[in-house]
DNA sequence: CCTGTATATTCGCTTTCCCGAATATATTAA
DNA sequence: TTAATATATTCGGGAAAGCGAATATACAGG
């Protein structure tokens, strides 16, 4: 868990994983079977980015049976909370319809 | 000159480019030759990353003799200048010593 | 024109990033 | 235990990023 500004913007200098963050800051905790229905990604791809969000400590998993959910990490330094905040207005209206969820996998 | 969130952190994710930011945060606009100086890396390679910055639209140049001026573009939208502004302090405490400008070589 | 200084670009190389495919692990249910 | 579902990891290749070295371009002065 090394979050710097540079690891962070390295973190969010890919698309899916700007989605996958956006969709976090949306919804919450979500498990990675609804991340992979909204991004329409193949699943190792999403557990992949995943991964890496998850080693520079920008979000946190929670196994709950099968299914893990990951969520923002809730002890973020305050500046990284206000970056993604000020990233997510310009970055939702860029992917605007590919930012819902479907119905949720793990009832 | 195509500012997204995206581009923008990829534009911030490199140590040499977060610092060539900070500086023209720090001290407005800057030369290359201060540039060079106060980061203490090879001119190409300065150069280089500066050419990155300008293709994605942070800053802006400006040819002055045989001197080209650099510093952050003036008509950026506000999310930008936010981010920016947000990353400025705690990256200005990881680099402290590798952001003082050396004597300007262009009087 | 020729020289020197400032800046930019190209080249070749190495490293890193991203992906698809396949496989491995974990959990649940039967 | 076996099968099925959810998630993670590994492997191999291709694309992109970063760098040192060399070269090219632009301007100033003599």
């Amino acid at each position: 868990m090394n979050l710097t500004p540079v690891s962070l913007c390295k973190a969010l200098s890919d698309d899916t994983r700007m989605r996958l963050v956006l969709l976090m800051l949306k919804y919450g905790e979500l498990c990675v079977c609804d991340l992979v229905d909204a991004l329409k990604l193949p699943q190792p791809t999403v557990s992949r980015h995943l991964s890496q969000l998850r080693n520079v400590g920008l979000v946190s998993d929670r196994r709950a049976g099968q299914w893990v959910h990951y969520q923002l990490a809730s002890n973020l330094p305050e500046w990284v909370g206000a970056v993604v905040d000020e990233l997510a207005a310009p970055a939702a209206s860029i992917y605007r319809a590919e930012l819902k969820r479907g119905a949720a996998c793990c009832a």
